[in-house]
RNA sequence: GGCGCUAUCGUCUAGGGGUUAGGACGUGAGAUUCUCAAUCUUAAAACCCGGGUUCGAUUCCCGGUAGCGCUACCA
């Protein structure tokens, strides 16, 4: 790939969490920098005073950083500092860069001040919906000579600064979508800079707008690729003669296709959870999520291989294999990834991610003792084969930390075996060997007595095992006998109120 | 209404003027295990419609349709 003077970057406004759609965005970004050697810089955009919060700022760079997606430029994780050459890399701080651009543009006769009134423009507007034309500012104030403008300036009108566009189509590349061309009617002239609120007398302009900032700051920045959603799209040929008309280098756009939900439209919350924090928080790993996102939209050359750590996307990725096609997004197929991934992890990271579900039922993570925390790694990783994010790990695993026999005898799946004379005798046989060994009990322990059981009884199969595993853990269904016996009885030596498996079997003669 | 983007199994997609249209998820069946899960084997499942170009189009071109996006002094 060409050199390290690739720059890209992620711009998010932080008016909320990380949602699917923005980390697929910051993923490509982050995936094209790493792969081409250049820089993945991170700004964030928060102009918008009314909808920015602080708090979300910070949760933006936690999510991205889980995600494992570092910047090289940008605000700092852990305060508020910034790294980087081309900062600031908070929009609100940039202003003054605006203003001197803005002035520029005015000096050199390639913007205009505009004192059309909001209600006149929206009468253009209707009119232009009427006629069936396209919705395009008028240039009214484009000609307007010196004087009028000081008249109006001295009247105290307020203004909003246009860009003048050129007479002719903007022309513009587009890695996934090839060339891009729009007619000058489709730019119209843009707003730069909104009104003052309030009108004062004298008034000086408003603040930017996001067309602008973004254009100023690419540019400033130095980004060569303009990695973002396709909703942008349309935005593009403003920007492009914002380029112009200040003779910098357009860069490439790559507009990325839109994460749909199963109903086929933009996906929000009304799909679910879709943030990273509650993928995070429903035990969801990053990897997958990366491995996931990363195929929203894209495809490694052989269009075969879907298990890629980060690393691999990393090598196999490229700009060409991008599709323009609206993705949805599978939540069977993020759990096929994220059950891959939970075979692949230790125990200790496991244990570590599970700890907290278990809130109450376990000492605090630091003060507990290290039999715990080896039980508890046995005790995840028996659960780990049937789910499919950890956040389901708990629900199966209450039986471990209490054992209701009334409840588990009313089941209607379990009454008719749990009463029958074959099960009490299949009970009381195993209870007295219990009985004959002190300490935990081992899985050899326990299949030696079943296999006793079954030549001393001739009961067999799932009548020799079902009533034993309701008197363990409340249900016919669970983990294999191999890994529950030694994890109950040893959880039993923990004194932290786990019953053994000799006490839950007293409880069903 | 205007402008734009998109169109291969249910889903993510590969492919490409002549192919048994490939893979994966999910689904069905079977094997295995004390159950569920996991695992293995296996099956079903797709080129939006209409024109054109061509000996031949799912593939190239045009039109239609549908979906989505934009149509702000939001970002």
């Amino acid at each position: 790939m060409e050199s390290e003077s690739i720059r890209v970057r992620f711009a998010p406004s932080p008016t909320g969490t990380l949602h699917v759609g923005n980390a697929r965005t910051a993923l490509y970004n982050w995936l094209f920098a790493r792969r081409s050697g250049g820089k993945f810089v991170l700004r964030i955009e928060d102009t918008d005073l009314d909808r920015t919060k602080t708090n979300y700022e910070k949760q933006l760079l936690q999510e991205l950083a889980w995600l494992g997606l570092n910047w090289d430029e940008g605000p700092n994780e852990n305060d508020l500092g910034e790294a980087g050459d081309a900062g600031p890399y908070r929009q609100s701080k940039r202003m003054d860069i605006y203003a001197t651009h803005t002035a520029q543009l005015l000096a050199e006769g390639k913007a205009y001040r505009c004192f059309c009134t909001p209600e006149e423009l929206e009468e253009e507007r209707q009119l232009a919906i009427a006629e069936g034309r396209p919705q395009v500012y008028s240039g009214r104030c484009r000609v307007m000579n010196k004087f009028d403008i000081k008249e109006n300036l001295l009247r105290g009108r307020t203004y909003s600064i246009r860009l003048q566009v050129p007479d002719r189509p903007v022309r513009c590349h587009d890695a996934v979508r090839g060339d891009l061309e729009f007619a000058p009617e489709a730019i119209s002239d843009p707003i730069l800079v909104r009104s003052a609120q309030g009108g004062t007398a004298g008034a000086s302009p408003g603040t930017p707008v996001y067309n602008y900032v973004v254009t100023i700051d690419d540019a400033l920045m130095g980004i060569t690729h303009v990695i973002r959603g396709d909703d942008h799209i349309a935005n593009t040929p403003k920007q492009v003669a914002i380029y112009e008309a200040f003779g910098w280098t357009v860069p490439e756009f790559v507009h990325l296709p839109t994460i749909v939900g199963p109903d086929r439209e933009r996906l929000s919350k009304r799909h679910g959870a879709t943030s990273m924090t509650s993928f995070r928080e429903m035990g969801y790993l990053p990897e997958a999520l990366v491995n996931y996102i990363a195929l929203l939209g894209w495809k490694p050359e052989d269009g075969k291989s879907e298990i890629l750590s980060p690393d691999q996307v990393v090598l196999a990725f490229s700009l060409e294999r991008i599709s323009p096609e609206p993705a949805i997004f599978d939540f069977e197929k993020l759990n096929m990834l994220n059950r891959h991934y939970l075979k692949l992890a230790t125990p200790a990271r496991l244990a570590a991610l599970c700890w907290d579900y278990f809130g109450g039922l376990l000492p605090e993570k630091e003060e507990t003792s290290d039999a715990v925390l080896v039980w508890f790694f046995h005790m995840i990783a028996m659960f780990l084969p049937s789910v499919n994010r950890l956040g389901e790990i708990p629900a199966k695993a209450a039986f471990i930390f209490h054992m209701d026999p009334n409840l588990a005898r009313a089941d209607h799946n379990n009454a008719d075996i749990i009463a029958s004379e074959s099960s009490r005798r299949v009970l009381s046989e195993l209870s007295s060997r219990i009985r004959t060994k002190p300490g935990p009990l081992t899985a050899a322990d326990f299949n030696t007595w079943m296999n006793e059981i079954k030549s001393a009884t001739g009961i067999s199969g799932s009548e020799l095992y079902d009533p034993v595993r309701i008197a363990l853990t409340g249900s016919t269904l669970g983990p294999e006998f191999e890994m529950l016996i030694p994890v109950l009885d040893q959880g039993a030596a923990l004194n932290i109120g786990i019953p053994s498996v000799g006490q839950r079997l007293a409880a069903f003669l």
